[in-house]
DNA sequence: TCAGGTACCGAAAAATTATTCGGTATGGCT
DNA sequence: AGCCATACCGAATAATTTTTCGGTACCTGA
């Protein structure tokens, strides 16, 4: 018999952020919606590493958690339009530094082996590339 | 039959950055290294949210990653002390961004109804609390 | 009426991640 | 030898998240 022991602590602000977008695609949904992809066919053309289905329910539970809003517009062609609430545009930056950190030390999940143990090798290699992300 | 059909993009480097510190306990392990607590023990004794075998596993995936490192301090009594190398270290300041974030807007997660559907409510009481987290 | 675009959802399966339990190993102390 | 503390690991299970498949519904123009 398996039992739960242990309770979520959400003091930690890092739980709290990890929770609301740290799925495995809620920041790239946030990030394309900054970008001004605001339609659900939009963004399911421009995420092409997911299905639509996934896009679908991740901005459902984005919508919950007030990071955006959802805009219905009547007429034709009907078409509905997603937008960052205040809240949701203030992971934007952070979303802008994780890409950043991504892009710059991408070369982590290249060879499983093969790891400098210091990690200054990394260091130096380090790229600042500049910030642009098509997930 | 099911087959997967969709294959992962690590040109994002949001994508990287979630692949490589965005698990459940790993953001919470390298804050607590890098404020300090560097021994497995110590670690077990202040993440208490989670199990020591968790942190262990984290532990060796951060360290195969080239995030951390493991010094064995033999003599008596013998132990063990993880520190950030050089790229752990650049994980840091996001961490604090993320941790800020989520203090700031923890409410979110309070009620899972009553959203204000322009976040404005939530924009204005934000309380800019001071960093500090122990997961 | 039918095709085509848009938006969405339910449910099952698969994949991934987290958790628990029960070990091993080492060295010092009594 | 027995006990304690440290550090670590294997394997089964649970929990969670992601993915797939197969739908519904609405509106328009042909």
């Amino acid at each position: 018999m398996y039992e739960r022991k242990i309770k979520e602590d959400l003091d930690c602000g890092i739980v709290v952020a990890m929770k609301v977008f740290g799925s495995k695609w809620k920041p790239c949904i946030i990030d394309a919606i900054g970008r001004g992809i605001k339609r659900p066919s939009e963004l399911h053309r421009a995420i092409t590493s997911t299905s639509a289905r996934v896009i679908d329910m991740q901005l459902s539970e984005l919508m919950a958690h007030g990071i955006v809003t959802r805009k219905i517009h009547a007429g034709f062609p009907l078409f509905v339009e997603y937008s960052l609430t205040a809240v949701g545009e203030t992971i934007l930056p952070i979303l802008e530094q994780l890409n950043t950190w991504g892009l710059n030390n991408k070369h982590i999940l290249d060879t499983p082996e093969e790891n400098g143990a210091t990690g200054e090798d990394a260091f130096l290699s380090n790229k600042r590339t500049p910030v642009s992300s098509i997930c």
